[in-house]
DNA sequence: CTCCTTATGTTGCCTAAGCAACACATTTTC
DNA sequence: GAAAATGTGTTGCTTAGGCAACATAAGGAG
């Protein structure tokens, strides 16, 4: 939303490219778990040690790839600023579930560790977008911050709630009859909040 | 033909490569000419001083990237060592034709400077090429060295005028019958040194 | 003509990346 | 169960790359 301005030493900006790069390369032939620093070094064609200067751990690059992944998702969706909570709502369930789709269709990941960690990065970045869609959303203009933020915490929540029942129950459903159940739900909060 | 094991940091080795690769992509929209050290220091995702760090200007980058690119291309050719005079300047006449034909399928660059840098790295190569074959060419091991390296020279340079006449005329001869009736002006110039 | 812009090389200082070696866990294998 | 092998993090020290600033040169526009 805001760029933020900090100059980022090219070098570094393309060593982690090349690094997030390289995992998604190797998610492709192999589990996550089975991926060792080492290849993912080696296939980014970095010292291992460079490695460690960038990320703790490979759980913090997955991190990163799923927040970037899903961040860039969240935004060429939201090109047209939704103005409803309705139509916002659809555009969330909507991203989450292509994402996935996008995820598990060109990684490996059997084992639910690496769902779990997409889970909470997920969820961190829905709350934030959510945060802030709600603070431009002017019919909440009057209710406290804080409020707003108790709200965005719990749909964040909500939504994503949603979307992995749906997701993990072999989709029997379809998606637009799913969507359309779901986000009066999550619209009831938000007009609650109203008066 | 040896490898050279001079152990090469893996950063410049890498830069390099980001190099070259950037100077192939410029090619395909603009002219040699035309193309900047800026630009392909941007392409590359490097600083301008890093690429004076590397080449001195964008002539020697070009040298380097046919040189390369021609050396890949012989070396796919000779995999099995053509032991008989006749059928290694075949294998020497298709390259060339090849090699040409590839970078002009990919490259903007009209000006007759770009062909005669090509053309002084080629030759450079060609004779190497040829000197490394005659002396491992038993049929000529009595012959004084520098009576091989002469004609060395001189092959390199028929090999590659005969290459670039059929070339340079609109190829109108196919290249099988043309090869045929160049080669045995070169296989000559061999055997005249045997005996 | 002069000013303005754009490209080319060059330099010195600073920072990210490479490397080797270490201590420390897991496995694997005999 | 000891030994070899493999993976994880960490740490100085070295080196390639980034940057800003400079001098220079070659057009282009007024």
């Amino acid at each position: 939303m805001l760029g933020n301005a900090v100059k980022i030493d090219p070098r570094a900006k393309r060593t982690r490219k090349l690094i997030l790069d390289a995992l998604i390369q190797l998610l492709r032939t192999r589990t996550f778990e089975e991926v060792t620093v080492n290849e993912i070094a080696e296939a980014a064609t970095i010292n291992r040690a460079t490695f460690y200067a960038h990320f703790s751990d490979k759980y913090a690059l997955v991190d990163e790839l799923i927040r970037d992944g899903f961040m860039m998702f969240l935004d060429r969706r939201m090109q047209h600023y939704p103005d409803t909570p309705t139509r916002y709502m659809q555009a969330l369930l909507w991203a989450i579930a292509d994402h996935w789709a996008m995820v598990h269709g060109q990684c490996n990941q059997y084992h639910r560790f690496f769902d779990s960690l997409a889970e909470n990065q997920i969820k961190r970045m829905l709350e934030q977008h959510i945060q802030t869609w709600l603070d431009h959303y002017s019919p909440l203009r009057s209710v406290p911050a804080m409020q707003r933020q108790l709200l965005a915490t719990m749909l964040s929540w909500s939504v994503y709630a949603l979307a992995a029942r749906w997701l993990y129950s072999d989709r029997c459903q379809n998606l637009e009859s799913f969507i359309n159940d779901s986000v009066p739900l999550l619209v009831g909060s938000i007009e609650a909040l109203k008066g």
